[in-house]
DNA sequence: TGAATGCTTCGGTCATGATCAAACTATGAA
DNA sequence: TTCATAGTTTGATCATGACCGAAGCATTCA
């Protein structure tokens, strides 16, 4: 076998365990640098260097210069929809798991994906916004109503700030932990800064994990309340 | 590096350019025999069977003796999906891309995924049933409303017979053409057989790719009229 | 009971690519 | 300028695993 489709490129890539701890490693949004990212892996600089070559050549990653750091992070939100989707595949895969521990736990409550919340809490957002008519969902396209203008600009959104990004404002994302929609695009990630910046939760550094804080977890089920 | 994230193990197990023909042999939801899939995967049988006994260890297929055959299918809808998303993160891989042929074009309009129509004639499907308020859709779960269940008797469908199934009666699937849901499940598999049987379209036995009838196509876009 | 077909297992060959250390380049700091 | 830090390139080693043909099972058909 010589020329096979595209996709065992992709999915070769992806399928070298150094290669998949950088990727899961990048998949809470933030930009690593080459020394972070081979440390994540566990390979040396030079191996992990080699690697962030080919995954930035498959598109999978992005580059940034920045003095003489250099920082990865990854390409696009459809690059880390196809990495919760492997995870969802390989979380039933047999009794291998040894997985479900306290970490994974608190994981599957809320965690960052790419760049907004997912997890229960990221569903439980969404869908208390959709019973708000604050956001209206057609198939796979959410857009934000008049009504939910007023309500991003009280919670503190700049939502002409956000509307300069040639990225679409609202996207959803799927959940694989919980097989529900979830929201993503600027706006997604602008709502898990704001939360950030009210104090409401704290990311911890070392995973994807969001820990929220007992006041901002009440806030959180204040504003966001379930099944309104 | 020795152990990572199980995610690897799972795209490993699709980055062989041979494993990976099989398992898009497979997209179409057939089950094909052990020869029938090296042939596909350009491989001898006997590497071929070594494929198969790794896919089916990872979960990633699904075997049924019968006689001396021995017929292989995808595991479930998830492979499936995740196999879409990969080619849809594969398709826009900067300018690789030869495609785009008269064949990838018909793909794009209707094609089988696993089992029920994707491509924009599912979409046009789906959006249809939404709007005719046949289905019901909250975020990733689909319902069949009680107004639908006499459109899909009338259709043809003896839904008392799909409810025997253990499989949901309807899921939601992300079209990666299309960026946007369609119906999946043992509803949209039903649907599928029920428009071949009408003689509405006609599936290629080479390849995914679904044609419809000129009469199949006018019965459609009147079954199923877009924006409605 | 053979004979034929479909698939699996085994043994051996071979190519790929992951890895590291060391040399090299580039950027920033002293 | 010189030194230190961050990253890339190169060259060599080595393990993995894809591949095939031949032999071995199992099932059906005669």
């Amino acid at each position: 076998m010589k020329e096979g489709p595209d996709i065992a490129r992709v999915a070769a890539l992806i399928g070298d365990p150094a290669r998949a701890n950088i990727l899961t490693a990048l998949m809470d949004g933030r930009a690593l640098t080459a020394s972070e990212l081979a440390e994540h892996a566990g390979v040396g600089l030079s191996t992990a260097s080699g690697h962030l070559s080919k995954l930035s050549h498959g598109h999978l990653v992005q580059q940034r210069k920045s003095g003489r750091h250099k920082y990865f992070q990854l390409a696009d939100g459809d690059v880390a929809a196809v990495l919760e989707a492997l995870m969802g595949l390989a979380s039933k895969d047999g009794p291998t798991r040894v997985r479900t521990g306290p970490k994974d736990a608190q994981l599957r409550t809320a965690r960052v994906c790419y760049n907004h919340l997912a997890g229960q809490m990221g569903v439980q957002m969404f869908q208390s916004l959709v019973s708000k008519t604050v956001l209206d969902e057609q198939g796979a396209d959410i857009t934000l109503t008049p009504n939910g203008t007023a309500f991003m600009t009280e919670f503190g959104i700049d939502l002409d700030d956000l509307r300069t990004s040639r990225t679409p404002l609202c996207r959803s994302c799927l959940d694989w932990s919980e097989r529900r929609t979830h929201l993503a695009g600027t706006l997604g990630r602008a709502m898990l800064r704001e939360m950030e910046h009210k104090g409401w939760l704290r990311r911890d550094p070392a995973s994807r994990a969001v820990v929220f804080t007992s006041r901002g977890k009440t806030a959180f089920d204040h504003c966001f309340p379930v099944g309104v």
